[in-house]
DNA sequence: ATAAGGCCCTGACCGC
DNA sequence: TGCGGTCAGGGCCTTA
């Protein structure tokens, strides 16, 4: 599940292979992986094209384009990048193929194919309903109160929602709320000021950690888990203190980490330690 | 306006 | 070994 921190690093791989790189053409086998575009429009509006830059929103991928469009990606579970040489054998699930001006291929791996290429002139077609980024200066403490303190929903399915704040999943809204020392279930309505402060704290402090760490690589298997475009695994998973931890000892109390439902997604939490009233949090 | 549930996908994993 | 069932899950769509 590519969260911020990995499609960060992504974006940060690939730009020494793609930047200034002109593409010679697009091939698409997973037709459903195109928002709104045949394989036949996006080859053809590709080709030719240069790319500018590699960045990142939220959890997408930006290549903006020489001609002022750009194309977007979003790897949503299993979705992967790299760059090959043309000649090397294509592993399975390879939907998308994108020769470069080298002899080198940008290639899209995804076993669910549940990612989605876009191709625009305005990139807010897109990206303009996100949230701010968590680790700008357009993203505070108070920001997070105001989009939050007038909802009765649960405040880890305020964390997922990506107009609250662009860039978490599952992962890292379970251990922010962690180390937050703040219930998952907690409607956003009953946080307070101090609340959002140390839940703002959290979500930076993983997000930049996850990043520095390479994010994080889940599970065996290698075509499901996460592996950065040069082939690195992530170490941040190392860290995790609740996720996929269930019935493991809290690493800060020693309560039994429990696992709930919350907006059909499994959540993690440490029941002591993140206490539904609020109060008398150890962690304060 | 908000929220809940289904859907897309396939591999991993579990019990028998 | 084979088989069926369940789980994983981001975002979009429909329904209430």
């Amino acid at each position: 599940m590519p969260e911020l921190p990995e499609v960060e690093n992504t974006v940060r791989d690939l730009r020494p292979h793609l930047v200034g790189r002109r593409i010679e053409g697009a091939q698409v086998f997973w037709s459903r992986l195109l928002h709104d575009l045949s394989p036949e429009v996006f080859d053809a509006a590709l080709r030719g094209r240069q790319i500018i830059n590699t960045e990142r929103r939220g959890k997408f991928l930006i290549f903006p384009l020489d001609d002022g469009s750009s194309l977007l990606l979003h790897l949503r579970m299993t979705g992967k990048l790299w760059v090959e040489d043309r000649q090397t054998p294509v592993d399975k699930h390879t939907h998308v193929l994108i020769d470069l001006d080298n002899g080198r291929q940008l290639r899209y791996q995804d076993v669910r194919k549940f990612g989605r290429f876009y191709l625009v002139q305005d990139r807010d077609v897109v990206l303009g309903k996100l949230g701010p980024e968590p680790l700008s200066d357009e993203f505070s403490p108070i920001d997070l109160l105001g989009m939050i303190q007038h909802r009765t929903t649960a405040i880890k399915a305020l964390l997922l929602d990506q107009q609250v704040v662009a860039g978490i999943g599952n992962v890292y809204a379970d251990e922010a709320l962690f180390r937050a020392g703040i219930h998952p279930l907690r409607p956003g309505v009953t946080l307070t000021l101090t609340d959002c402060n140390r839940l703002y704290a959290s979500v930076r402090q993983i997000l930049a950690e996850a990043i520095r760490e390479g994010g994080s690589t889940l599970g065996q298997s290698t075509l499901t888990n996460f592996r950065r475009p040069n082939g690195v695994q992530g170490r941040f998973q190392q860290r995790h203190q609740v996720y996929r931890l269930t019935g493991k000892p809290c690493p800060v109390c020693g309560a039994t980490v429990q696992k709930i439902k919350v907006a059909q997604r499994s959540t993690h939490f440490c029941p002591a330690c993140q206490p539904i009233d609020g109060f008398n949090n150890p962690l304060n």
